[in-house]
RNA sequence: GGCCCCAUCGUCUAGCGGUCUAGGACGUCGCCCUUUCACGGCGAAAACACGGGUUCGAGUCCCGUUGGGGUCACCA
């Protein structure tokens, strides 16, 4: 069977980690078995639905590096939507309802104060045809309901979560079609999966129970369904659900140096048993996604885990593949340097400036004598193989200095701070004239 | 409140009745390597939510308690 999942964002805002990582999962379960993953956005909610929205989101996910392989749009298949619609009211499984927002409202709080689950109670089933010719006669609009079938079974083999089954009677037969005609979400997603072929759908678990009333659906429009995935939310790093999660989305992320690459190694393997490897290769991320590995509990989700990948992620990019967003002059020898230092692709920027200088001073009053002589022959050492070995060996023969005290005053004055790259990498880099001149300068007595 | 999930080291988890003095990964700490840091190597500390059962035997099965998540829209 061939593959085809499709990632389906409302357009109502800008995806967040969790969107990410279900837009991942799908591309990734895709790309391994050879099959499509599409983009459908589903807008069927026209008040909140922006084109900006869309063009974030394509923007988004072509800066994770996810590319689709078809995209639609709900609201451009009304045609297709009211044919099924027709079809299923035809045959008895969609009927209207003329209850408000405020009735039904009303109704579900009634039923929740006695302790009963807010289901609908089918009203408009028992309306007799003059009830209803007088409702339209006054000009209430009806909205539509997918008539569940109490009598067949809502069970699935979930993909994650194993079987998984459902009783109808505890639920509302879902309203599928506004009052103004507009489709809601629900009924229009089968219809797209199965036109489109989709064979798996991998989506949170907040839509478990609609998998459930989908499943119907797929029956009654005689489709098959697919199989389904439902992976367990994220929470924030404090445990709970935190707003702040939703609105940590590529924008942040992007403007905090973090890489595609690290939000995919950690999206892709965070809540499952399989350890997060920071890689740059998405096939093996993809060959590695196991459903069957994913735990059913929330996973938290620590901005803190994501830097700390992200370094590991920073530390194994090819001079090519971050070249224009280095610093102008910086070439493959420097960058590969300071690379094993960055946490961000940005702070080599820092580092550039330290071997460009100038460096502030930041000298041991009783480092001084030994600076001095340090320029001296820092000036007199061959520069053309290793001049840091050449140029320590060198002092360590003239001075009984050794270890952290042979080099911490040298690493100090040649470059401004305690810590760094490896010297032996920086010293060429700084070079001669520099590298003299700001040991002759910490060297001198003010 | 009903329904559906879940409950093992700080975190993500392995564990599908005895081989668990509970394994791995990340993190933490220590040591080594590197004449710094990082990288790498080695090692250590670190967990079965609670209460009842069932059983010769329970992290593993059952019930309950507590806790966490989801859902019950003319949102998706």
């Amino acid at each position: 069977m061939s593959v085809t999942t499709r990632f389906a964002p409302s357009p109502t805002g800008l995806l967040h980690v969790g969107n990410l990582r279900t837009a991942l999962h799908n591309w990734l379960f895709a790309r391994a078995a050879g099959g499509r993953f599409l983009l459908r956005l589903d807008d069927t909610d026209r008040a909140r639905s922006t084109v900006e929205f869309a063009d974030a989101i394509r923007a988004d996910l072509g800066w994770m590096g996810l590319d689709w392989d078809g995209e639609t749009r709900q609201s451009d298949r009304g045609a297709l939507y009211e044919a099924r619609f027709e079809e299923l009211r035809a045959a008895g499984r969609i009927y209207p309802a003329y209850e408000d927002g405020r009735e039904l409202d009303l109704k579900r709080k009634v039923l929740l104060g006695r302790g009963l689950p807010p289901v609908y109670d089918r009203a408009a089933l028992r309306l007799t045809d003059a009830e209803r010719a007088d409702l339209e006669a006054r000009g209430v609009r009806p909205h539509w309901r997918f008539k569940l079938d109490h009598d067949e079974p809502m069970a699935w083999d979930d993909l994650v979560r194993g079987p998984q089954s459902f009783d109808p009677r505890t639920q509302s037969d879902p309203v599928v079609r506004r009052a103004d005609g507009s489709w809601l979400y629900m009924l229009p997603s089968v219809i797209d999966d199965i036109d489109m072929g989709v064979s798996h759908v991998v989506r949170g678990e907040d839509h478990v129970t609609n998998t459930a009333i989908q499943l119907q659906m797929f029956s009654a429009l005689g489709g098959t369904a697919p199989r389904f995935a439902h992976e367990a939310l994220l929470t924030g790093a404090e445990g709970k659900l935190s707003k702040r999660l939703g609105s940590l989305g590529v924008a942040h992320f992007r403007e905090a140096g973090i890489e595609p690459e690290a939000i995919a190694s950690l999206l892709a393997r965070i809540g499952t048993s399989d350890p997060v490897v920071p890689t740059l290769d998405r096939a093996a991320l993809a060959a590695g996604l196991d459903f069957a590995r994913f735990g059913r509990a929330p996973a938290r989700f620590d901005e803190a885990e994501l830097a700390a990948v992200n370094a590991r992620i920073v530390h194994q990019l090819a001079y090519e593949a971050v070249a224009r967003r280095l610093p102008p002059g910086m070439d493959q020898a420097a960058w590969e340097a300071i690379r094993p230092n960055l946490a961000t692709v940005a702070e080599a920027a820092d580092w550039w400036q330290v071997v460009q200088g100038p460096v502030p001073s930041a000298v041991d009053e009783a480092d001084r004598a030994f600076l001095a002589e340090a320029a001296a022959t820092a000036a007199a050492i061959n520069w053309s193989a290793d001049p840091w070995h050449a140029l320590t060996n060198a002092l360590k023969g003239a001075t009984d200095r050794k270890g952290k005290a042979l080099f911490l005053p040298l690493r100090l004055a040649l470059t401004g701070r305690a810590h760094g790259p490896d010297m032996a990498a920086l010293l060429p880099l700084i070079g001669r004239e520099r590298a003299v001149e700001r040991l002759a300068k910490a060297g001198g007595s003010h």
